[in-house]
DNA sequence: CAGACGTGGGA
DNA sequence: TTCCCAAGTCT
C-alpha cells in the first residue's frame, strides 16, 4: 500500500467531498437530487424530520418503507398532529424505539401548537421539540434549511475519527471529534455537506473494510497514511447483555381471536400491544410457570422465544390456551386475521407465531 | 456519564 | 452461529 507521508497530508477540503457526493450520493425517498438544491429547491421539512427520526439507529433499508407508509397516510406535519394516536403507533409497529413514536406525535402535536403548522429553522428551536436531539436538530437545519450546522452522527464520527486519526475513545472523544468537524464544515451547501458525509461513512468509509481506494479524502486522511483506518472510532469496551426470563400467554376463544392488551405508556415496548405475559426477570424460578397466567385456562407450553433487546436477552416460555368463555376482564379479543394491523413489536409476533403459527422455534 | 431503549441484516 | 451494528434521545 501506498502511504502519504505525513509532511504532504492537506486539510481535507469540503469541495473535494462535494464534487464527490454530486456524482455518489444516494437516491433516497426524502432525498431532493443536489442539482435542484442550486435552484433553490429544498425538501420538505416534514419530509427531513420524519425521514431523520426513523433513520435514529436505525437502517436505511428498513426505513424505506415505513416512511412511504407514513407520508402515504400523513403527507404533512399538520395530518399526523391530527392522526389518531393508535393509528400512528400501529403503523410504526415493528420499527423498533417505540420512544421515538411517542415522541413524534407529541412533536408534531407542538409543531402545530407552538410553530402553527411549520417547523422552526433554527437549531435550538429545533431542539426544543421531543425526540429532537443534537443530531436530528441539527440535521433538518441543514438539509431543510441549508443552514450551517454541525452534524454528527455516527457516519460522521467515524469519517473524522479516521481523517484526524483520533485515538481517544467514544463517547469521550465527541467535543474532539466536534471540534474537527466545525474545522471542515462549509458556509456553502452544508445541508449538502452533511449528508455527504453520511453517504462517505455508509458507502465508502464503512465500518469494516473501507473502501479508501474510492475516497476522495484518500489523501487528506490520517488514519489512511498510519496504515489502518478499520480500527477508528476507538470505543469503550460493551457490557455483555443479562438474560431474563419471562412467559407469553396466547389465549385463542372459539371465535378464532386472540387475547391482547395494551402496555404502560412508558419503558420498554411503552404504549404497545402485547399479548399478557408476565413481568421479565433474572430470576430463575417461577418465571415461566404457567401457574402466573392471567387466568386459569388449559394452557399448554408451545415452545420458546428468545429475542434481544438492546441491553438484555429475553427467553420467552410460550403458553396457548384455548378458551370457551371470552372475558374481557384482561384486554380485548382480536380475531387473527387482524392482527398484521396491529401495534405488536417484533417480539409479540414471535410470540404469537409460536403459539398458533405452524412454525415453532427450537 | 451511563443506562434504557428494538430490530433485522450482514460478515 | 455469533457478533456488530444503523442517520440517537432521554433521564
Amino acid at each position: 500500500m501506498t502511504l502519504t507521508p505525513r509532511s504532504q497530508l492537506t486539510r481535507p477540503e469540503a469541495s473535494l467531498l462535494l464534487a464527490w457526493y454530486d456524482r455518489h450520493h444516494r437516491e433516497l425517498p426524502w432525498r431532493v437530487d443536489p442539482k435542484m438544491h442550486a435552484a433553490g429547491i429544498r425538501p420538505d421539512p416534514y419530509f427531513v424530520w420524519l425521514s431523520e427520526v426513523m433513520l435514529q439507529q436505525t437502517t436505511v433499508q428498513a426505513v424505506k418503507a415505513y416512511f412511504l407508509k407514513f407520508i402515504s397516510v400523513w403527507p404533512t406535519v399538520v395530518d399526523l398532529a391530527a392522526a389518531d394516536r393508535e393509528e400512528v403507533l400501529k403503523a410504526w409497529a415493528g420499527l423498533g424505539y417505540y420512544a421515538r413514536a411517542r415522541n413524534l406525535i407529541k412533536c408534531a402535536e407542538e409543531v402545530v401548537d407552538r410553530f402553527g403548522g411549520k417547523f422552526p429553522d433554527t437549531v435550538e428551536e429545533l431542539a426544543s421539540l421531543p425526540g429532537i436531539g443534537d443530531y436530528t436538530s441539527a440535521a433538518i437545519a441543514a438539509i431543510a434549511f441549508n443552514r450551517r450546522a454541525l452534524v454528527m452522527d455516527g457516519n460522521v464520527e467515524r469519517v473524522i475519527s479516521r481523517v484526524f486519526a483520533i485515538e481517544m475513545p467514544l463517547p469521550a472523544a465527541k467535543p474532539l471529534m466536534r471540534a474537527c468537524l466545525d474545522a471542515i464544515t462549509p458556509q456553502d451547501r452544508p445541508g449538502d455537506f452533511a449528508q455527504a458525509m453520511m453517504d462517505l461513512g455508509a458507502t465508502v468509509c464503512s465500518p469494516r473494510r473501507p473502501a479508501c481506494v474510492f475516497c476522495p479524502w484518500r489523501n487528506d486522511c490520517r488514519a489512511f497514511a498510519q496504515g489502518d483506518p478499520e480500527p477508528f472510532p476507538f470505543k469503550a469496551p460493551k457490557k455483555e447483555k443479562p438474560v431474563r426470563l419471562g412467559a407469553a400467554f396466547v389465549a385463542l376463544d372459539d371465535a378464532g381471536r386472540v387475547l391482547l392488551r395494551k402496555r404502560g405508556e412508558k419503558g420498554l415496548l411503552g404504549g404497545m400491544t402485547e399479548v399478557p405475559t408476565t413481568d421479565w426477570t433474572a430470576r430463575q424460578d417461577g418465571a415461566t410457570d404457567p401457574e402466573a397466567a392471567p387466568f386459569a385456562a388449559d394452557w399448554q407450553e408451545k415452545g420458546m422465544v428468545t429475542h434481544v433487546f438492546t441491553h438484555f436477552q429475553l427467553r420467552l416460555t410460550i403458553y396457548f390456551a384455548k378458551v370457551m368463555e371470552a372475558s374481557d376482564d384482561h384486554g380485548w379479543w382480536e380475531p387473527v386475521a387482524n392482527l398484521e394491523g396491529q401495534a405488536l413489536p417484533t417480539v409479540m409476533k414471535k410470540a404469537i407465531a409460536v403459539a398458533i403459527g405452524e412454525k415453532r422455534q427450537k
